[in-house]
DNA sequence: ATATGCATCTCGCAG
DNA sequence: CTGCGAGGTGCATAT
């Protein structure tokens, strides 16, 4: 028993949150759940806290989450509405966007063939191509951690394997990369180039205005 | 501008709420972070809704998240305490522990060599030996997916360039496995077993009897 | 409905 | 403090 705050939202969603932890709630139920007044609810032993209510909340998956309720101190409930959303500006879109206008940043010489250029297995972020013809294979994180390594070495094994496309080089791009990706990337060949977003930035705008 | 809740907790942080996204905030700053309320809010278009208050949070790199209020509708406070804190079960620290205890259940005539066996690039969960003696690399997940099939590959692969180990097998454990994780995992030679925490557990409760 | 990839992920642990 | 792995990750998108 303690004091909580339990929040159920319009969308089925039901938290408990404790007074810590930032956003994420002690425990929850994601939507969509069905929930439940239990009837009754008995104590098992007589010297704990009397429980009020018992709520039952059932997941898709049929967990359940049970919330047993001793004292209430405050209760409300409000309509919010239709929320008009949420924009977000620096997701690695827009670093995949700026790289494919100016892909030498990444080494000089490269020329953009396209983004997204698809394998079997998902696209690659950027396929270039470098001053001697060669092509090169582009992944884009914001943050390099070792799962882009893997990423990029299964599309440049695929990428490989077609003959038209000859040796293909592998970069791997993000505004920062964590050592032990580091290390992967360069035991594998890859090479690892750390991008500074606001100077690219600022390289789109000087772009823009000379023309 | 829209209704939207706003949770300001013990710790410091600050989350902004839509009746949706389960238990995700809109948008939020992390603690540590600071708090205050700007003065004097102006209105850039009179058409706008009144803005009545504005609130900077300002977090540990610099990063603010302004906060413009138009209509409270409600404004509670209330003291939690300390929390008692929570307590999980069945996360993946648990199922290590007991198939630490109980290797055989991941394949008759397994005996445990070391937990967290240590690896250039992270720790092994289980190092065992089979009947014939033979080291076998065993990763544990609650839910199998395909970064963990990565993750066993990576170890064996390191595993298998020391000399003093032969040739080591590989044994991916789970609650649940994906099918894409177990073609890919039956293509690199890997084990898959799902495993049965009650009846691990049950196992596990057996075995105290006896002593 | 399911698989894949991103995230201001958050959180806890261990060096 | 930092890095790294786990999470009932959540969430959007493409298939």
């Amino acid at each position: 028993m303690a004091t909580r705050l339990i929040l159920v939202k319009a969308d089925g969603s039901v938290s408990i949150h404790a007074d810590d932890r930032a956003y994420k709630p002690l425990n929850w139920m994601s939507p969509p759940c069905t929930f439940a007044e239990l009837s009754a609810p008995a104590d098992a032993h007589p010297d704990a806290e009397p429980v009020t209510a018992l709520w039952e909340v059932r997941g898709r998956d049929g967990d359940t989450l049970q919330i047993a309720i001793g004292e209430v101190f405050s209760d409300s409930s409000h309509d919010l509405g239709i929320d008009p959303g949420l924009r977000k500006d620096g997701v690695e879109a827009h670093l995949q966007a700026l790289l494919a206008e100016h892909p030498a940043a990444l080494r000089p010489g490269l020329t953009l063939v396209r983004r997204e250029h698809p394998t079997p297995i998902g696209p690659v972020d950027l396929l270039c191509r470098d001053a001697a013809g060669g092509y090169v294979a582009v992944e884009i994180k914001r943050r390099g951690e070792i799962d882009g390594v893997e990423q990029l070495t299964r599309y440049l094994e695929l990428l490989r394997r077609d003959p038209l496309l000859g040796p293909v080089d592998g970069v791997f791009a993000a505004q920062q990369i964590k050592p032990q990706a580091r290390v992967l990337a360069l035991d594998r060949g890859i090479t690892c180039v750390t991008i500074d977003y606001d100077a690219l930035r600022g390289l789109d705008k000087a772009d823009e205005r000379l023309f």
